[in-house]
Formats: C-alpha cells, structure tokens, sequence
DNA sequence: GCCTTTAATTCGACAAATGAATTTAAAACG
DNA sequence: CGTTTTAAATTCATTTGTCGAATTAAAGGC
C-alpha cells in the first residue's frame, strides 16, 4: 500500500494527533473510546509516534487528585518541541513574526518596520532571510532545525501553488512567491492569504481549538472572515480570503477602499470612523490612525455624543452584517477576534441584541458570539498555526 | 474490521459509486486511475458491486467511434432499478410527488391538493400512505419494493433525528416526525428541510452533478439556498436551512413575512413583487399568485414601465444578495433554479454585470451564475434525490 | 500477601489493498 | 491467416494494518 487516496495507518495517526491536540492530553484508553480505534490499534499506532518523537508519555499521571484502582493510565501529549515554526505575517506598515512550538508556546518574536515601497520578491526574499535569522536568534533556535515558516500575504493567493494574484505588497501582479522563497530560505515555506491565518489562530491556539465549525471575523485596517468547516479552512473556488468586508449592506452606500459602494468595510474598519470623525471631530489628536482612533474611542467613552454616534452605527451596520452571516452560515460559534479595543464597545449587551433582532429565530438556541482580545502578534501567530497546520499536514 | 471509523472497503466503494455516477460510465481502468486505487482493488470492488446488483457492464463497449488496440474497456454503469425511491415535497397548498430511480428517470409522479389546515403528524402520516399507494401505482411499481421515501418539509427541520422544531404545516411544535411516518410507512422514511433538496436535485440529476462545490438559490414564495461543499449538502449548525431570503440588504426595509424588516425575500419573492404591483396596478387579473405574477411579467415585457420598474428593483437587489453571497463563499458555481419564468428576466446580461459591479475583482475568473428551469416537480425530485443519497449512503 | 480492577500490550486471525505476473481480447502486421 | 503487439482485466502471493481475545502490568482493597 503505497499510493492510494485511502492510507490507512495516517488516517488513524491524524485521528489521534488531533484528538490530542484538542485535548492536550489523554491515555491510550481514551483515545482508543473517542477515536473508536480498537485499544490494540492505539498501542501500535501510539508506539510509532512516539519513537518518531511526536508524542510523549505525562509523567503525572492523574491530574485530577481521583483515586483508581487498577493499573494507572498513562496520559499521552504532543511532545511540543517535535515541531517548532516561524509564522510572519506581512503589513504594509510592519513585518511580524513568532516562533511557536506545537504546543503553541511563544519561544521569541519579533516585530520589525517595512517600508511599504511595494518590493520584488527577491527583495522580499532577501529581508525575510535576514528576518528569520534574527527571529531564530531571539528564541534561541537554529534556523534550520525550524520544521517551517508560513507566511500571510494580504492580497490574492493561491495556497496550493503559492501563487500571489496580486498584493499591494508587490509590485508585480502575478508572483509565484512561494518559488522565490523557498530559493531563498533554508526552510519549507508556505504562503496564505491573511485572512485566514486568524481562522488557523483560533483553531490551533484560539477558541476554535476544541471545535470543527467556526466563523472567524477580525475588524482592522479592513474587515476579514476565516470559515472553518469540519476542521479545515474553507478556502473557496479560487482559494481567496472570503470577503466578507465587502458585503454590501446598503445599496450605493459609502466609498469603500475596494472602489465600490456600500460595503461593510466602508462603515467599520478604521478607516471609515475617522471618515465620520473627520467630519464632526476635525481635530482628533494623533499621529497615527490607531491613535487617533484610540482618542475617538476614549472621548466617546467619556460622553462625547458625535463620537458615540459614530461607533453606534458602525455597531449597528455590523451586527446586520453579522447576522447575514449568521442566516446563511447557521453556525455554531462566531468569534470576533483582534487586537482593538472597539471589539470591547462591539460586545455590548446592546450589540448581541441588534444581531438577534436581525436573525431568523428558531426554537434553537443562537450562536455563540465571543469576543476574543488577541497580543498583537496575533496574525503572526496565525502564521504559525498555518505553518504548524502544514507541517504536521506532511509529517504524519 | 468490524466496528472502526475508518471501513477502508466502504471507501473504496462510496469512491467508485460516485465516480460512476458523475462519469454515467467508466471502464475498470478509468475509474482505477480517477480513484488512485489499484487495477487489482477495482476489479474486486466492482465484482462485489456487481454481484450486489449494484452495477452493470454496458453492452456498446466504445461509446464515441475511436478504435484502440488491445483486450476493449468494458464499461460499467451504475444499475438504475437498483434503486428506486419516492420523494415526496410538501407545501402549504399541494403535495408533489414522484418516484425516481438511481439514474434520475422518473418513473411516476403525482400530484394532489392538499388542504393546508396545519396537521396533526398522525394525520399526516395517513395521507402520505395513501399517497404513497397511489403514486406507486402510477410508476407500476409495489410501495415495498421502493428503497426508500425522502420527505421535504418547509419549516426548521433536523434531518438526523427527523424531527420538527417548527413547520408551517404542522399544528404542533416540535414533533418527531420520522418516528411517526415510520411506524405508519412500510419503506425507510427520510425527512428533511426542503431548501435542502434544491440542493440535492442538482447534484444528483442537475447542474451540480459533475460538481463537490456550488450554491443553489430559489426564487418562488420565498427565497431558498442550498449549500454543497465537498460534495455534501452543507447544514449549519442547527441544521436548519440556510436562510438566506432572510439576509438583509436594506437597513430597516420593507417588512418581510418574518416579521422583521429589510430581507432580500420582501423585495424579490412573489408577495413582494405583488404587493409592489398592488400599489401601481391594484387591478391585475389573475386568480392566484402565480397568474397574477405572470401578468405582471407580461405587462411588463410589453413594456409597461410600472411593472418594469418593478422587476428592475427585485433584479438589482437580488443582485446585491447574490453578491454578497459570492463575497463570502467565492463558489464556481452558482445556479438560480425554478420553475419560475421571472428567473429569465433576473438571467439577463445587464443583470450578470450588476452582481460583478458588486463583487471582489481578481484575476481569478468570476463565478459562473446559470439559470436551471425545472418543471414544477422539481422539489420532489429533490426530495428523491435525497432518499436515493439516504439510501446508497446506508446500503454501500 | 492475595484478590480485584483497570490499562496496556501481545499475538494470532482476518480483512483488504497492492505489485507483479498472467490471462484475455482485440487490432496490426507480414 | 497466423503471429505479434497492445491494452484491459484478472489472479495471486505479499504486505499492511486492524481487531478480538488473551495476557501482562500496576495499582488499591482487604
């Protein structure tokens, strides 16, 4: 059995990785009663990955203080170190980058300027090589004991081929960076789109780590979505990030970055508030959009009535959003995940309110709607997962 | 091997059985080579199939003229009256029904008025045996040689269990139904919600039958989308169906059958249309919906501007919808289907370029929208389509 | 110390996929 | 017209891998 679309053995090495990994730790006993492998099955298969290093036996055995009898379980995990990677994730503004081990343990970071002077890939081939050194450095890592490094783009990227479409990152339409970089780098690299390395957090390091179906939505510069089903990121037709920024959600609306009207992104990202603000609060103090949006918020916080007005639409323009996804999506959890504080006004009791009022109610209960405050290396983090995801994708 | 998640013989038969059924037919060789199994699988896994009455060998061995060298390909095919089922869709006025085989031949169908005062299951389950009787007799077949009946109903249904949360049909909440219908049917019963049969009749006899990846919308009393990704019909969390008629498109619109306000269903489904039509032409003839939405068409096709601008708003709102559908799924395909003549006015070009207007441009190629007219048993083909996937799922 | 209990492992049986070799059925060739 | 060539299908021995049953291991209870 060498080629085949059924292989068996990694089937049940999958199985039981990402049962453990769901986890964090479990004895044979229980993975052979969640997986339905026989306990026979487990101990052979469990054997392999140990002496391929994947896993480790727990030295404490019963964490919880229960008293057993009979022969003590020996609870299995992810031995962290069989897989360390580098995620980066490329800004216009910044570079950032992590060293995540399996586990997702954070052994070092770095976060760099980038002068958005839209690069060559062998530019970009060049900085990241140095990059990933330094990196390497500060998590005390040789570069080429990485198992990986995944990179996300913003733009158009084809995963499998990593291809880039297009980025406004590059000068050039039509790059296969992937090519460039892995000439370049000593290490495998891997290429996404942005947009769904925060669907890749959630599911290895988030609250999408226990779950198969999930919806991801970060609100920055734009507005982004992952989709998560049945485990896997959902990539679409053309393996482009789903655009769920510019869904339109009112006709001819507002100028939108893309060029178009009306959508989403064109009311919430933060772009779009300091549109208005520039309006009515001409003098924001701030140098960069962050901080003078950090300003907006504070002020409205402090009752200023134009500055609420203006988060109380994007809120409300956003829980319609929310809830089409919800009507068309019918998932069970939805996590608004990022960096911003305005998440924090997003999750008002009176937001949640707005998306149920605009849902089609059932009996059944309404999707969960978390709101989840990530460091700022999230999406380098993100990197990580997708470099992780990639990596044991191959290695098992 | 008798109880394990991973049945590796099923597999390899679930492959071979869906490869035939999207190719029509396949020699041993071809269908080795599309699988990735070996010659040697093949030839046993067909024997077996063939043995079950599954499969046949096609007598005219070179179907296009081509003449090769060497022992001829012997074509298999799937065998139709392997499998025979009736699907049965219920609506608030008619129940339709039909019975099918495995090939998508429709061997009888039948279709009865049905008084819509909401019913009790018992009841329910007394007129659709006699149905069930009747309808047989039009396809000359015994009820219990049938493999099976697949049921659609309109409401919040979840398949697994047959159960219903809420049907407009039914007095009661949440009845089981299944229970109900199986202790009265004599043949396996299926129930599910009825947006998702589009969905399977498409992939099954439809546009989508070469397909793992599309979206089917409908248009008639309401607005209904299936969702098939990866080859299965998608069902969200609840499995309810995708509710995307009840997506909104204007901020605090026009009120919908819902109840709430702005719903793409309240500017393009029938009753909006008319209810547009009341206030410009309060004296369309017709004596029910569908005549009156007829005429409305016909006026305005012969160029009467009120009802023009009527169909013009429904199209450019529609197009929003469908929009922000490829916005957030990025499918290949995407097909309008119905019986319904308004989808010829919403296939128009100027409407094509009015949904791109409002989509993410790439490189990549845009989805490919069609339009799929169905005769007015497409729902009950559906529900067919869906005992037949019930059925070949449990009996490969 | 012996019994009981539970986890883990071992081992033989069996299921099923595979590559290599073989058979089959046709066209091409001389 | 028999032989060769070609391609499809099949056969068969081999190998991979899962499973059930029996066995071993490691603890608590008494």
């Amino acid at each position: 059995m060498k080629s085949s679309l059924i292989e068996q053995r990694k089937q049940g090495r999958v199985l039981i990785f990402s049962k453990l990994r769901k986890s964090g730790q479990l004895a044979r006993i229980d993975i052979a009663k969640e997986t339905g492998l026989s306990p026979a099955t487990v101990t052979t298969i469990t054997a392999e990955m140990m002496a391929d290093g994947l896993i480790e036996e727990v030295d404490r055995p019963t964490p919880n203080g229960e008293v057993r009898r009979g022969r003590p379980r020996v609870e299995l995990k992810l031995r962290p170190s069989s897989c360390v990677v580098a995620g980066i994730k490329l800004s216009e503004g910044v570079i950032s980058s992590m060293i995540v081990d399996l586990e997702g343990n954070t052994l070092g970071s770095l976060v760099r300027p980038f002068d958005a002077a839209s690069f060559e890939a062998e530019e970009l081939a060049v900085t990241l090589n140095a990059l990933l050194q330094d990196l390497a450095e500060t998590a005390e890592q040789k570069v080429e004991d990485l198992a990986g490094v995944g990179i996300g783009v913003p733009g158009i990227v084809n995963k499998e081929e990593g291809f880039v479409h297009w980025s406004p990152l590059l000068k050039k339409r039509n790059v296969s960076l992937l090519t460039t970089l892995t000439d370049h780098l000593p290490i495998p690299v891997f290429v996404d789109n942005d947009t769904n390395l925060v669907a890749l957090a959630e599911l290895w390091f988030g609250y999408g780590r226990t779950l198969d179906d999930f919806i991801v939505v970060t609100i920055e510069h734009g507005v982004g979505m992952g989709i998560v089903i049945d485990g896997q990121v959902y990539r679409g037709a053309q393996g482009r990030g789903a655009e769920f920024g510019h869904t339109k959600i009112i006709p001819d609306g507002a100028l939108c970055r893309c060029g178009q009207r009306g959508c989403l992104e064109a009311y919430i990202a933060d772009y779009a508030l300091l549109r208005e603000a520039s309006i009515v609060l001409p003098d924001l103090p701030g140098a960069s959009v962050e901080q003078r949006l950090d300003k907006l918020y504070e002020i409205a916080t402090d009752g200023n009535h134009d500055a609420q007005s203006i988060f109380a639409r994007a809120g409300k323009l956003f829980s319609l959003g929310l809830a089409n996804l919800i009507n068309i999506f019918d998932p069970k959890l939805i996590i608004l995940s990022g960096e911003q504080m305005r998440l924090d006004y997003l999750s008002s009791p009176e937001f949640k309110e707005e998306v149920q009022r605009n849902i089609i109610h059932v009996d059944a209960p309404v999707p969960e709607i978390v709101v989840h405050r990530w460091g700022d290396l999230m999406w380098a983090k993100g990197a990580a997962a997708f470099a992780l995801n990639e990596c044991m994708n191959a290695s098992l």
